[in-house]
DNA sequence: GGTGGTATGACAGTTGTGTGACAAATCCGC
DNA sequence: GCGGATTTGTCACACAACTGTCATACCACC
């Protein structure tokens, strides 16, 4: 899943932003100015940031600085302004790509997949997450154990997927069943049913789990 | 020193981008059409290219995909049409920026430069990418199973390339239709096809795939 | 020992994938 | 241009894999 921060101060089209790439695909935050994006960047890096350039405070040249100073990750300017100055100025500031509001969602999409085509996205974000000898390759879709290729299906990926994202924090079944699933309400038993056969797949002693531990009335962690 | 090539087969546009180029510190030579285009990248491969849309012959999209199939180069394309549509099918056929006409040399500047401090000597630029006994060369635009060659149709050859460009990695069949047929929008089971026609030449046992393995719900892969 | 929460096996309905047949489109030698 | 060969995309069907539900057994904690 590809995390993506919008730093926009104009409420209304950082929601409609935000909408637009969830429908992508993307899990997508916001940041009504440039202090709280750098602040929310360095505490949960996204994949992407997508910033305006005209903030309030801290503006958007010094904020795609600052966000180039911590890391390297894809920076997407999203501009009113057209201005051939403000392009250069943006891609000299440490910008990866300048789009011209109103933003077509799906040149943005595709941009940001480009973007992340060129090979930026794989050093920063999920390349291998490693919990023991237990290995989980979101970009391969691919699980092992001891080095040995485990079998697992989507659902059961996802799940996994879900719980290494934030592991070692406990989920509960509803938090599960929202983001593995997305649904809303529904039997929480379902949950159950399927750490159980992702159990069977990846722990040597499903009875008595190394990785996929329940928490008794709290829900179930993935144990760093 | 920085070289450049432009593919533009209007002769005014070419040479006045050619000069702004070199006032601006870049060695730069053009070709006026994509294949001799791409006859003089392959002899003597420039750092950045940019790329007309409007070709006569084979067009700026297949030139791209077939600059992007030999090796790793920046691609930059200057098209006087700023359709939407038109900019994702050049991002997705692997280009790394557009620019519409008329081009500010400026801009033109900073954004080579910014595609330059990207770093892309990332990906593999062999010419031969070879997975256990499947060699894929792609200047041949030859694939060999066990040193034995093996005919694959165009657009089989196209979607081994893409594949092969990402090996390891998953990519859905909606990835496959936007990369291998510029489709934005079809049916995902022509993937399904294709893929199956592709196994029965280059898997030994077309229904236990060792290289084209298929990821139940996510898509298909290339196994490394 | 009782109670509420959790594990697990079986089952049927659903979904996803592989494949062969076929027609349209394209290529190619003449 | 022309006609045959190849390639391409669509469709339908079969089969295998997966999903969610349920019932039952199990366990931890009070």
């Amino acid at each position: 899943m590809t995390a993506v921060l919008v730093i926009e101060d104009d409420d209304r089209i950082r929601l409609a932003l935000l909408l637009a790439l969830e429908e992508e695909g993307y899990t997508a935050y916001g940041a009504a100015s440039a202090e709280e994006g750098l602040r929310r960047q360095r505490q949960d890096p996204a994949d992407n940031v997508l910033v305006d350039l005209m903030l309030p405070g801290l503006d958007g040249f010094d904020c795609i600085r600052q966000l180039r100073r911590d890391d390297d990750v894809p920076i997407v300017v999203v501009s009113a302004r057209d201005d051939t100055h403000d392009i250069v100025a943006a891609l000299e500031a440490g910008a990866d790509d300048y789009l011209v509001k109103p933003v077509a969602i799906k040149e943005l999409s595709a941009r940001l997949r480009a973007l992340r085509r060129r090979g930026r996205a794989v050093v920063t974000s999920t390349a291998v997450q490693v919990f023991g000898d237990l290995e989980i390759s979101a970009d391969a879709g691919e699980v092992r154990r001891a080095g040995r290729p485990v079998a697992v299906t989507r659902t059961e990926f996802r799940l996994l997927c879900e719980l290494a994202q934030h592991a070692g924090k406990v989920l509960s079944r509803q938090q599960l069943l929202q983001r593995v699933w997305g649904y809303d309400t529904g039997d929480e038993r379902l949950v159950d049913v399927h750490v159980g056969r992702l159990r069977q797949k990846i722990e040597e002693d499903p009875g008595n789990p190394r990785y996929l531990v329940t928490l008794r009335g709290l829900g179930y962690k993935l144990q760093r």
